[in-house]
RNA sequence: GGGGGUGUAGCUCAGUUGGUUAGAGCGAUCGCCUGUCACGCGAUAGGUCGAGGGUUCGAGUCCCUUCACUCCCGCCA
């Protein structure tokens, strides 16, 4: 293409251009004066162009006042660089443009954060600034990384016969959940849409719909407070739903667009070209966590029968045990010969998390097995052989305890698994460790109000013969419901659906909802499943993370065009906002707090 | 809602035990410089030390309150 602004882009003039008449159009990334040689760095959304003017040219002193960041257009002739001023770094680099003649297509004010430059910036400046930010070159790179792994996943969803649909974005609340962004309508006075926390039951009513393999890359809107890897407000998904499918069938199609997907945009080594399957309670106890980041190779066990023994005199730890707590270890190979300091900083560090410490000492084999360091005089030999047994550790290695409740215990072992890796330097960062987590329990004990709850997606299907479930004890009951994570990060979660009315009202049951309840709070999806609706399932992957990874990004506004801070406010747009008295009045609302 | 961190020039940061007129680099303005690619050199402007209160002869520094940003817990079926 060539207009009157360019005839090339920033990033196509080589060697072969030499001689010829060019224009190009950009914004001035940098410029270096040397009085009568003025150069100036060009860049587009493709590159960067040297451009070159000297004193003679009767633009020279204007072109030297220009801010940076000004968007000018420049006539000129590509030139040969000498062998000695050759630039490497950038693919143009072998030749430059002498300027003829230059216009100011769009001029800059002085910079409130600089574009040139790699270092950090406050997030409220960049986040008011964005358009500024987003011209840097990490970042600008994520963004263009992001919209080719979103064309390539739509690509192979595609081909792999799914259809794209989009479904409401004004529906209606749901009881369950997160928290929902409401809507005012005006038309139903005092009534509220709601935001789709994600297009939950639309997939479902698609699939009843006859529709067979249905994807989306859908915006889901959950009113909760942020973190680093979750957007305050919105965020994306890779929402699919298949019919006439088994949990293998689902894991067959992910496998193989992530597979393809992480390969195509990073050279990182996937680890598991099957994924690996974990059961939810295997994770739970060997990682502590349901999002095991699989590159760790250290493993939690569980020890606490060793307490009931009467030659380990370990008090404190007996004690708990005796009135509910379990012992849970983490074995480090060979480390016997570490410093004192680095045992002392990981204990210090457990206390910082609000633990009572970790407990630790190392399997020696000096004339007799015994435990060093300052636990270990509690252990008789007989007792350390049978942990050596349960956990696999041989002499050399070291072990570090911690003993509670099981969810604090859970936790703490969770987050230690994690700080001892990284602080002995373990875990491979050149490769995405996937793993499905499997067998998700369909209901769990809530501990402060002692009532059983649905613990993940109350449309789950339970497992095993339907007509077999035991319901006395519901606690017992596993669900097709499965998680996918890569390097600890949770990707996304999935279930085959609860497909049968009679099934499903008598799960809400046992979760304490009446069938009236259900009929309500559900009609569209109850409704439609007393109609004929296959068997189906599907999952969602987050593309926010599923970018995160590939750039290789912590936070997840490293990967976002214009995301709104930690308060849930976008400094750029000035988003939320007040509105008029008019609008309100409209909407039938009156503000309880007038300023 | 709770806990941690940060807040000093347009930007990134330094600032000793509380002690004279609060500094540097980048950016801006002005001048010099013909081969740089983080060009170089010289000069100038630019500060409510986040805000408010307190202790003190004296506060950027110590104490209290508060605000903003950020990380974490809660929350996120």
């Amino acid at each position: 293409m060539s207009n009157r602004y360019r005839t090339h882009n920033c990033n196509e003039l080589r060697k072969k251009h030499v001689d010829t008449n060019v224009v190009l159009s950009g914004w001035i990334n940098k410029k270096r004066d040397h009085g009568n040689l003025l150069f100036i760095d060009l860049r587009d959304n493709y590159g960067i162009t040297q451009c070159i003017i000297e004193k003679e040219n009767s633009n020279f002193r204007e072109l030297e006042k220009t801010q940076l960041e000004t968007v000018i257009r420049i006539e000129g002739k590509v030139v040969n660089r000498s062998k000695e001023t050759v630039n490497n770094e950038i693919s143009t680099g072998e030749i430059e443009v002498g300027i003829i003649k230059f216009d100011v297509l769009g001029a800059c004010r002085e910079l409130p954060l600089p574009v040139f430059s790699d270092q950090e910036y406050a997030e409220d400046i960049r986040l008011k600034y964005r358009f500024l930010d987003l011209r840097r070159k990490k970042i600008h790179e994520n963004i263009i990384l992001r919209s080719k792994v979103i064309s390539y996943i739509r690509s192979e969803m595609n081909n792999l016969g799914f259809l794209e649909f989009q479904t409401p974005i004004l529906t209606s609340s749901s009881p369950e959940g997160a928290r929902d962004f409401l809507v005012p309508s005006r038309l139903n006075p005092g009534k509220f849409y709601a935001l789709p926390q994600a297009p939950q039951q639309f997939k479902q009513l698609i699939m009843v719909s006859g529709f067979d393999k249905y994807f989306q890359i859908a915006p889901c809107f959950r009113d909760e407070d942020a973190r680093a890897d979750r957007s305050p407000g919105e965020f994306y998904q890779l929402d699919l739903e298949m019919s006439f499918v088994e949990q293998e069938d689902v894991f067959n199609v992910v496998e193989e667009l992530l597979i393809n997907t992480f390969k195509q945009f990073s050279n990182k080594k996937i680890l598991f070209n099957k994924f690996p399957r974990i059961k939810y309670k295997e994770s739970m106890l060997k990682y502590g966590s349901d999002k095991p980041d699989l590159r760790n190779p250290l493993i939690i066990n569980d020890i606490t029968e060793i307490f009931l023994r009467d030659d380990v005199k370990f008090e404190i730890f007996k004690k708990l045990v005796k009135s509910g707590s379990k012992v849970r270890c983490i074995v480090t190979k060979k480390t016997k010969d570490r410093p004192r300091s680095f045992f002392d900083n990981i204990d210090k560090w457990a206390k910082e998390q609000g633990a009572s410490g970790l407990a630790y000492f190392t399997f020696e084999n000096e004339k007799k097995l015994s435990g060093k360091g300052p636990v270990g005089k509690f252990f008789s030999e007989e007792s350390l052989r049978e942990i050596m047994n349960i956990t696999g550790a041989e002499v050399g290695d070291s072990i570090f305890l911690a003993c509670s409740k099981q969810k604090e215990l859970e936790k703490i072992t969770s987050i230690a698994r994690d700080k001892i890796a990284k602080d002995l330097e373990i875990i491979d960062n050149s490769v995405f460790a996937f793993c499905w987590v499997v067998d998700y329990p369909m209901f769990e004990l809530n501990d402060l109000t002692k009532k059983i709850e649905f613990s993940h997606n109350p449309f789950s299907m339970p497992q095993g013969d339907i007509n077999q479930i035991n319901f006395e004890n519901p606690l017992d009951i596993l669900a097709y419901q499965y998680d996918i994570v890569c390097n600890g990060v949770e990707l996304s979660s999935g279930a085959i659906r609860n497909h049968i009315p009679e099934l499903m009202y008598k799960l809400f049951s046992i979760a304490g909802y009446t069938k009236k309840d259900v009929n309500e709070k559900f009609s569209g999806m109850i409704n439609a499943l007393s109609y004929g609706a296959p068997p189906h399932g599907g999952i969602a992957p987050g593309i926010d993370r599923i970018v995160m990874l590939l750039a290789e990004e912590k936070n997840i506004r490293e990967v976002t065009m214009f995301p709104m801070n930690q308060n849930a406010q976008d400094l750029m747009m000035n988003a939320p906002s007040d509105v008029s008295e008019k609008q309100l009045k409209e909407l039938n609302i009156n503000l309880k707090n007038k300023k």
